[in-house]
DNA sequence: CAGTGGTCTAGACCACGAA
DNA sequence: TCGTGGTCTAGACCACTGT
C-alpha cells in the first residue's frame, strides 16, 4: 500500500489511498478512520507525515475531525465534480447529456463602448463574435452570445469553437483560465429567443451574463446566455468565509 | 510579537502577524517574504511550527511559494469579502439597501418526506417553518421559505430571526456554517408571489434553493426564495478547477 | 483512565533556482 | 555552491472525549 522508495511523496500516497476508500464506499460517512497513531505504527511512518496526509483530506472535504474522539468520513458530495467553472460543453456532459450547437453568426466586429469596458479593451478593437443555439439531446437549450477580443484569443476558426474553446485556450494557445464572474437573473423570453430556443411566447428564461479571467486577471470571455428555464438550472457550491 | 507563554497557537500569532502586513500593505505583492528557516531562528520556533503558519496563509491565498526561490505574497482579491454563503440581511447591506421582513407564519411542523430527506432527517421530525417576504428599501424582495430542523436550531424565537438567524446559529449556538449548494432557476410568478411580491400576473421571477451545510457536513436549514426578477440579480464569482 | 487530535521541537536529506 | 521550499523522523506535552 505505502512504498517507501517511491519517488511520490508518502503522504501522498496515504491520502490516495484514504480517497479511494472513501470514494468507493468502503469507507462510509461519519465512520471513524483509524487513528493518527495507528496509520503511523502500520505503516512504519512519523505521525506528523500521516497528519500531513489526513489535513490534505480535510481540506479538501473528505473528512473531518473531532477533538478527542477521533477522525471521521464526510458525507460525499454528489456535486463535487460539479463544481468550478466550466464551458456550455463541459457543464451539459456532466449531466449526462450530449452537447451540440448551431451556429447562427460567427463575425469580427469592433468592440462597443459597453463590450470594450467589461473586456477591458478600447472601443473599436476587433473582437470575436459568436452567436450559436446550444443544444443537449438535439434539444434546444439555450440561446448563446460570446465575445472574445481578437489581439487575445488569436485564430479562431468555426472548427476550433465546434470542439472546445476553452481546451483551445489552454492547450493550444497556453492561457491558463482562472475564475469567471456571473450574473444570473429570471427574465421572458424575447422574440429571437423565442424562436431559437422553441419554446412559447411568454415563456420565463434564465440570463446569465459571464466575464471570464485569466490568471494574470484579464478578461477573455463575455457570454451572454438564455437559458430554457423549463430545461435548465443552474447549480453551485458557495462557502461561509471565515471571518 | 510572537508570545511563546500565549495560549494562542504559535503558528496562528505568526499567521495573524504576516495577515498584518500583507493587509496593511506593509508586504506588497510578488515581494518575497523571510525565509522559513528565517522566521524560525528570529522567534526561536521550529521551522515545522513556522511552515504551518505559512501552510495556513497559502491555503488562504495570501501567499504562493516557488520551490527553491522562496515564499511570495499574493495579489490581494478584491472581492474576497463580497464572496461567500450569505443571509439575505448581509447580501442587501453588500448592495447598499436596508433589509427588513413582513412574517407570514412561524411554526413548527413534522418533516414531510421530501423534507426530510434533504435536511437528513427522519419522516415527520419537527422543523421550523418561516415564511416571510423580504423587502429592500422597503420594497418586496423576494417571498422566502425556511426550514430548519428544530433539535438542532434550538429554541428559535421571532425576535431572534428577525436580527439575524446566522448570527444567532454561528454566535449563541456555536455551530460552524460551512457551505451550501444552490439550485437556481427562472420561473412565471404563481398567484402566492403575485400577490405578496407586488408583481403583475406572468411577471418573471428567480427562483432559488439553498440547503446550508454545518462544517460535518449535517445540512441545517432550507430556503425556497421567489426574487423579483426585476430587482434582482444573482451575482457570484467562480473559480476554474485545476486539472 | 486511556485514547484522540492539536501543537511543537530539533534535527535530517532532497530537488530546485540563482549566482 | 548556497539558500530555498518539500518531505520526513521520533519523540514530547496539552486539552478534550468517552468510559
Amino acid at each position: 500500500m505505502i512504498d517507501k522508495q517511491s519517488p511520490i511523496p508518502i503522504y501522498h500516497q496515504l491520502e490516495e489511498y484514504i480517497k479511494q476508500l472513501i470514494e468507493s464506499g468502503i469507507l462510509k460517512p461519519d465512520e471513524a478512520i483509524p487513528s493518527e497513531r495507528e496509520y503511523s505504527e502500520q505503516y512504519q511512518i512519523s505521525r506528523m507525515t500521516v497528519r500531513q496526509a489526513l489535513n490534505n483530506l480535510v481540506n479538501d472535504g473528505y473528512l473531518y475531525r473531532q477533538k478527542g474522539r477521533g477522525t471521521f468520513v464526510n458525507k460525499q458530495k454528489v456535486e463535487q465534480k460539479l463544481q468550478g467553472l466550466t464551458s456550455f460543453t463541459e457543464d451539459m456532459k456532466e449531466r449526462g447529456l450530449v452537447p451540440s450547437s448551431r451556429l447562427i453568426s460567427f463575425e469580427i466586429i469592433p468592440a462597443e463602448p459597453q463590450l470594450a469596458r467589461k473586456l477591458d479593451i478600447k472601443e473599436n478593437t476587433p473582437v470575436y463574435e459568436i452567436k450559436r443555439v446550444r443544444m443537449a439531446d438535439n434539444l434546444p437549450m439555450a440561446l448563446e452570445t460570446t465575445c472574445l477580443p481578437a489581439n487575445l484569443v488569436k485564430g479562431l476558426t468555426e472548427e476550433i469553437i465546434n470542439k472546445s474553446l476553452y481546451q483551445h485556450i489552454e492547450e493550444k494557445l497556453s492561457l491558463t483560465i482562472s475564475e469567471a464572474t456571473q450574473q444570473i437573473e429570471a427574465s421572458i423570453a424575447k422574440e429571437t429567443e423565442v424562436n431559437h430556443l422553441q419554446v412559447e411566447s411568454g415563456s420565463p428564461v434564465l440570463l446569465i451574463v459571464r466575464t471570464s479571467f485569466l490568471e494574470d486577471g484579464t478578461p477573455f470571455e463575455l457570454v451572454k446566455s438564455a437559458y430554457r428555464a423549463d430545461r435548465y438550472k443552474f447549480v453551485h457550491t458557495m462557502q461561509r468565509a471565515t471571518k
